[in-house]
DNA sequence: CCCTGGTGTAAGCAGCTGCTTACCAACCTA
DNA sequence: TAGGTTGGTAAGCAGCTGCTTACACCAGGG
């Protein structure tokens, strides 16, 4: 019985694990990051438990809180570092559009998990409501987009309406992914873009921002 | 201590309860309806757990289940009725504007609670991303305001722009109420509700749907 | 050789969750 | 008085949560 209590060791006498082989390569750090950024996307903050996120990444649920120290700061690492990247790679003028294709293109069918851009936004939606030591963590980088959003206007109100322009893209991104409303979760994006970029045409004052997308 | 075992009984002859008094008069059950409303309003369904809803009603926690059968049971019956009442009292033409008001009008502040038509809205905004079957019950509900909404327009594709007026209101609700973002969430309403109505009025051909409130 | 430190693991802890059970008291009818 | 129905209650159950602990492995170095 003793000799079997310690079966796992013996047995296995590579460090790697039984599921780690599924998951990509990468340090326990990264592939941790990564699996977090998935379920954190798929089932918002609280439906994603750090042992589904352990078991994603094919690592013990230990290692996740001694490299991270609780779910909470994970969270943050995770959505801090897929939002800023799509923030630093996709210029202020064409935000709007990256942001509305992002969250159109990828037809959103059940289970099919989104991926890059979209991941952030997604993740926010459905994690609206967790605590709010987490709503905090989202709301400021929520606050770097309209922050980028704000430059496309020059009006004296520029941020109220560049937080207007946000509220609409993420009452988009609610009812096509999270809410999977039709006829708005399967109309065609092309369309979708060409009403929402008209009517913000009006509200931003016909800037550059919302012109349409080269597709 | 037998005795003492049966204290509560003993002690308080009378069937009303200690936290009873607190709560307002009525059923139990409608008393159990009105905590569950403000509770998921407040919390969204998740993090408003079955103690407290029971607690603020001033009821025992096993009433609940013989009343309801469920959690989920009792968030179905709790937001269909708000949301019904909200369509039932309002014309369709006035719904842009009243939705606009009820989520402009309460400010924001914290733990100010939400009453009336602008409490559906927060449950809904609050639940996301709660299991499937909630989501399903909210989501029917987001259907009959489409459906109001879809009357304001007379083109082809007057589905779709009405989802995007929904879309738009959930996305400022969101900003406003749960995410709390300035400088949105303490924007004067008078002006918020000019911006967004005169973009609808371009989305949806100028109908009379977004004409401004009185006020 | 032992020691030390990074990496990995199974097992468990306290606390909360939705929900159930077994019981109690008052009322209505016969 | 007997018996059923209604409304109320405390206690507990199984399951899940985030998080901790105690232990095994293997490298490097003195």
């Amino acid at each position: 019985m003793e000799a079997e209590g310690t079966e796992a060791g013996a047995a296995r006498p590579g460090r790697g694990g039984a599921a780690r082989d599924r998951a990509g390569g990468g340090s326990t750090r990264e592939r941790l990051l990564v699996a977090a950024s998935e379920l954190f996307a798929e089932r918002g903050y609280e439906r994603a438990t750090v042992r589904d996120i352990a078991a994603r990444a094919g690592v013990n649920q230990a290692l996740l809180f001694r490299h991270f120290g609780s779910k909470r700061a994970l969270f943050g690492e995770a959505v801090a570092r897929d939002g800023l990247e799509q923030l630093r790679t996709t210029s202020p003028d064409r935000l709007v559009e990256v942001m509305l294709s992002s969250m159109l293109t990828p037809p959103p069918d059940r289970d099919g998990h989104t991926t890059g851009a979209a991941r952030y936004l997604e993740t926010l939606l459905r994690s609206v409501g967790a605590q709010d030591e987490v709503t905090a963590a989202v709301t400021s980088l929520g606050a770097d987009y309209a922050r980028a959003l704000a430059a496309l206007s020059d009006t004296d109100d520029r941020a109220l309406r560049a937080d207007l322009v946000l509220s609409w893209l993420l009452g988009i991104g609610l009812m096509r992914v999270v809410l999977r409303k039709h006829p708005l979760a399967d109309a065609d994006p092309a369309e979708v873009t060409r009403l929402v970029t008209d009517a913000l045409t009006h509200l931003l004052g016909g800037s550059a921002a919302t012109r349409p997308p080269p597709g």
